[in-house]
Parts: C-alpha cells; sequence; structure tokens
DNA sequence: AGCCAGGAGTTAA
DNA sequence: TTAACTCATGGC
C-alpha cells in the first residue's frame, strides 16, 4: 500500500490544531461507511470517540485538504492520524477498478472513504453486537456499555464514558446482565471478554504484522458467537487485514444483483476490504 | 434442513 | 398502523 508522506500538523495553542495535506481523505464518507459506530455529527462538526479518548473534528468546506480538530494535539498526532488512516494511498485500487462497471462507480463515488485503524478490542465487541442490528441501533447499544461500564471523560465542559476494558466490561456484565440492552449477544460478549481478560486469545498478535489472513480469521471464529462475517470485520477494521472481505446482507444482495451471484473476493488480493468498503457505502447511499 | 432467539430503530406496505 | 427488516451466529 502506497503512502501519503506530507500530512501536516498545525498547532494552534489554543486547543485546536489543522491537519494538512490529506490528499482528498473525507471524514464524512469514512465515519458514515459503517466501519464505525461511535461518533455522532452536530452541524458538520463530528465528535468522534475511540478508546478514553474524544475530539471534535470538522472539514472545512472551503478547503476540504485540511481537517479542523478539537482535541489533544499529542493525541492527534499520536493516535488520531493513524485511526483515520489519512495517510494511506488508494489510487492504485481507484485504477484497478476502471473499466469494471460497478466497481468503478462505487470507487468514484466513495472517492475519500478509508478503511480506519480501530482499536482491536473495541471492533471486535462493536461487531459482536452488530449482528442482526441496524446501525442506530448499534451506535445506541455501545453508547450504553460505554455509560455503564465505561469512565467518565470530561471533553468541551461535557461529559463523555471511554469504552470499557474488558475487565471493566466484564463486571459491568455481572451487575447488569440483561439489562445491557445487548440481547442474545450477552453471552457472546461475556465469552469474548473472558478470553481477552485470561489471555487464551491476544488481539495484538493477530494484527496484520504478526499474524496471516488466514490464521487471524481462525482465531476469532474459535469465540463463541464470531463466524466468518464479524471476524472479518474485526481483521478488517481492527486488525489492519486490507485483504478481509466482509459479506453482510448489502453485501449479498449487490453480488446477486450486480455480479449474478458470484464475486470472487481473492482476486483483489490485499485491496479486497477496500473494494468491499466501496461496495457498501455505494450499495447503501445509492441503492435505496 | 430449516427455524428460532430478544428487542429496538428504520423503512416499506 | 402494521409488518418486515436490520453490517449473524449457534442450537436444535
Amino acid at each position: 500500500m502506497k503512502r501519503f508522506e506530507d500530512i501536516d500538523i498545525k498547532d494552534n495553542k489554543d486547543g485546536t490544531c489543522i491537519i494538512k495535506n490529506i490528499h482528498g481523505f473525507s471524514l464524512d464518507k469514512t465515519l458514515r461507511s459503517g466501519q464505525c459506530f461511535r461518533f455522532k455529527c452536530i452541524n458538520n462538526i463530528f465528535i468522534v470517540q475511540s478508546k478514553d479518548k474524544v475530539i471534535g473534528i470538522t472539514q472545512d468546506c472551503l478547503n476540504d485538504d485540511t481537517l479542523l480538530v478539537l482535541g489533544d494535539i499529542k493525541d492527534v498526532e499520536e493516535y488520531w492520524i493513524n485511526y483515520f488512516n489519512i495517510a494511506d494511498n488508494y489510487t492504485d485500487i481507484d485504477k484497478l477498478v476502471i473499466g469494471n462497471g460497478y466497481l468503478e462507480r462505487a470507487a468514484r463515488y466513495s472517492s475519500g472513504l478509508k478503511i480506519m485503524k480501530q482499536d482491536a478490542w473495541e471492533t471486535l465487541i462493536c461487531f459482536i453486537i452488530s449482528q442482526r442490528n441496524n446501525i442506530p441501533k448499534i451506535m445506541t447499544t455501545v453508547n450504553k456499555i460505554c455509560e455503564l461500564c465505561g469512565e467518565e471523560i470530561d471533553f468541551n465542559n461535557k461529559k463523555y464514558y471511554s469504552f470499557p476494558t474488558p475487565e471493566r466490561l466484564l463486571s459491568g456484565i455481572k451487575e447488569y446482565g440483561n439489562d445491557m440492552g445487548l440481547g442474545y449477544r450477552l453471552p457472546y460478549i461475556g465469552y469474548a471478554t473472558r478470553k481477552v481478560i485470561d489471555k487464551e486469545i491476544e488481539l495484538d498478535k493477530l494484527d496484520y504484522k504478526n499474524s496471516s489472513y488466514e490464521n487471524t480469521m481462525n482465531v476469532l471464529e474459535t469465540l463463541y458467537g464470531v463466524g466468518p462475517k464479524v471476524a472479518n470485520c474485526t481483521a478488517l477494521f481492527g486488525l489492519g487485514h486490507t485483504s478481509a472481505f466482509p459479506v453482510d446482507v448489502w453485501i449479498q444482495r449487490i453480488i446477486d444483483k450486480e455480479f449474478n451471484g458470484c464475486f470472487e473476493a481473492k482476486q483483489f488480493g490485499e485491496y479486497a476490504g477496500i473494494i468491499q468498503q466501496y461496495m457498501f457505502y455505494y450499495g447503501r447511499s445509492s441503492g435505496r
């Protein structure tokens, strides 16, 4: 994967900063492409949360090659730049799909969308929650477990809650049980949480630097309640495995309608996951 | 093989 | 107003 090397952060010394040279990155498309459930948008300003961090971030409509940020500058440099994955350069992928009718349209429509590099633990739990839920419902449920089990954070004079650590989530499950609104997923989450605490599964060792895609999938699918869909989402959005190709009802619908029910994701190698995200975003936005 | 779980937010009918 | 559906998975 090619990278942009000239992304620049200017500290305004007043709690805000400017991220420059983002090369067509679209904050809106990236956050609204269904990969992330911990943000809200008020007047075109996104409040984004991950782990125990919060930022306010917006894309200047007059100069959309910059992002304006309210939040800790050190976190922006050390966490958020990587989290939004602004530096990955997808021009090779966009060239690859030229001539492939549907995929070319999807890539054009999704231009600026990036696969984020989210925290693996957070991603795993969010996508276990995601099963058989719609996106607004996933967001409220994730928010609820943060409020019940996370730690209070003060940001811009408002209260927010961190994503619970495995230890805090487990004690929350013991305390609140079915009142957490997790439905039949409660035991799935309890099981995964215990496995992480007991180090029977070590998520850090499953990222793309330390593990093959196949091995990562095999290990994730040993978790009770984690099947191919949730494992692929965790691999793609939380562990950097861009060859992962999650197939949900939307993607299946597109494959059925546009590709006669047959789509070989493997042919796209490490670009498969990005193409999947283009398909998902385009298919959901345009197809009804 | 086919159906069921729990419940809530959204969209189609 | 009601019904079906929602970024699935495991049990039976």
